[in-house]
DNA sequence: CTGAAAGCGCTTACAG
DNA sequence: CTGAAAGCGCTTACAG
């Protein structure tokens, strides 16, 4: 610890370099129509030649404005999220907000020490994927600090927090049918972890379609997965080896369809030909997979861009009720198949 | 624009509330020794009853430290750069940094942009993936400011600034001879931007080795792509088309050799057996595209990791001269082939 | 072990 | 159109 930084420049340099007051600096540096061009002139002029930097940590102390949100989301390693991080950067960036990020690793403790931290540096406001198990109380923190707080993807439990995400179940059911209508009978639920809530759903819509058609429930279709492409590369081959291996499956999402996808070449069987499977998202390399894949399209990017506006509506206008949007999945048919 | 935050509790607020002074308060606060260990219960205590959210601006102005660092990258699609944030976010998190993240989308303004809004934030270092055409002009002002800049996997001209990357013509050139080695005769190199400098430093490691054993180089053999699974699926699919098609390819890297692969499997052909493809990077991906896939390994998590060590050690000791950390890839042979 | 005071670099009424 | 003054919420010598 032997950072002694050198005095940086402040206002007040500039102020002295032009014989100015740091008040007409202050001014002049967000071109405010009250200050002469001739001043303003002088003194970007100035800030240039002499290299000043704007201390933000300054003008948010007493503005107590941050222009910078925060976002949480439970890992960086699934494209999902990084889709999601990316359109939000972007969004962010258009209007002019700087990006806090954090990732969770499911683990609350680390998501509450990420949304604190988040809330000692007055970011603006929040997008929160939440952690597996999260409560409301675990949210409470944002509603005392008064700071508007974006849900995606999952739900919390509670009315009051504004909310973006997929209809799962809605989704799901729609897949199925249509594999349905192709004439499969032996349909499989691929991936997802354990115990997700959005497992469930998406699970809920695949057994509600089936049971419509009074086809029978089967458990050794149902299989959990880590939600990575080496999960669903594993389960695919698990139910080829049933007696009765299915010959479609809904996949809990793009990532574990692929997998799936490459579990079944490896068998050489062509997926999208001998064997239907469908995914959900839409992620950017699911344009690739087709035309083998089907997918439910709920893009990462659009949830993200979506969310990232209404948490920036949220900044502007606090009162503004709470707002849920649930956003319908579409399936996308590609040209074979 | 009507956010009206409610005034937030102070440091005089909980010393008001206890009847001492703000000053014993902030010292408590961070535990020091020299206040009694009655006198910090109470405080933590009321902190707790209070619902007290600590003031890092305020902070981060008094003492000129703001325990944030930055990192560009110029994009958060590619697997590369976002298992690096998320390598990077973790050893950040570990040494009590918050990471404040930008992308370029290789665009030069954006970078220049991204960098000043750090710098404003103050963060305490930033680490950065040159965007294509950087010069050193452009983070001249990381130098003015004395602000800690580390850059990874891009060099920028001039001696100044601290690296951490892989040895690109190294590795490819550890590749080739594999190849060659295993009686390949028509190898090609498959995918990267054109006028990417890694690009030109992995063909030239591929060129040399080929050069060394006498085999001609074959510029129909030589083909850009977007750095995508796309761009390698397309391009595997017009070597395929050529006369005298190759029999093995040295990949940009793996996203590239992954979208080769893929574009393999479409024409049954089944890479590593039939048709050799090395990648480049190992992320984590690649272990499931083994063991048909070869790749040199230089994992972005491993460079994010030790990119992130170097900043924090510039950070804490700014007088340490400049370091460049080059890294050589290994082989990365998998059971079969 | 605790308190009073100054100051970090801005912005914002208020006066002129 | 410009300046003087106060204050945002902390931390840090310094005194006691």
């Amino acid at each position: 610890m032997s950072g002694v930084k050198p005095p940086s420049l402040t206002l007040k340099d500039i102020a002295d370099q032009l014989g100015i007051s740091p008040a007409t600096v202050s001014l002049a540096l967000r071109n405010k129509e009250c200050v002469s061009a001739r001043t303003r002139r002088a003194v970007w002029e100035a800030v240039k030649r002499l290299g000043y930097v704007y201390n933000r940590s300054a003008a948010r102390l007493r503005t107590q404005r941050s222009t910078t949100i925060g976002l949480i989301v439970p890992n960086l390693l699934n494209p999902f999220f990084t889709e999601l991080t990316s359109a939000v950067e972007e969004k962010a960036d258009t209007f002019g907000y700087s990006l806090l990020l954090a990732k969770t690793s499911e683990d609350r403790e680390r998501q509450a020490k990420a949304l604190r931290t988040m809330l000692e540096y007055s970011v603006d406001g929040v997008l929160l994927c939440p952690a597996v198990g999260t409560t409301q109380e675990d949210l409470g923190i944002c509603e005392k600090t008064n700071t508007p707080l974006v849900l995606f993807t999952r739900p919390v439990d509670g009315p009051k927090v504004d909310y973006i995400g997929p209809d799962n179940s809605r989704g799901t059911a729609l897949a199925t049918r249509y594999l349905l209508g192709k004439g499969h009978e032996r349909i499989a639920f691929l991936g997802g972890a354990e115990g997700s809530f959005t497992r469930w759903e998406r699970y809920e819509g695949y057994r509600k379609a089936l049971e419509e058609a009074h086809v029978p429930i089967d458990q050794r279709y149902n299989r959990v997965s880590d939600t990575t492409l080496d999960g669903g590369f594993r389960v695919i081959q698990e139910l080829l080896t049933l007696e009765k291996p299915p010959t479609a499956v809904v996949c809990f999402n793009d990532v574990t369809a692929f997998g799936a996808m490459l579990g079944l070449w490896y068998h050489h069987i062509a997926p999208g030909r001998d064997f239907d499977v469908i995914g959900f998202d839409n992620i950017s390399d699911a344009a690739l997979f087709s035309p083998s894949l089907t997918t439910l399209s709920c893009p990462p990017r659009r949830i993200g861009s979506r969310a990232a506006e209404l948490l920036i509506e949220r900044i502007k206008h606090p009162d503004k009720k709470q707002e849920s949007i649930i956003l319908v999945p579409e399936l996308i048919l590609r040209d074979s198949a």
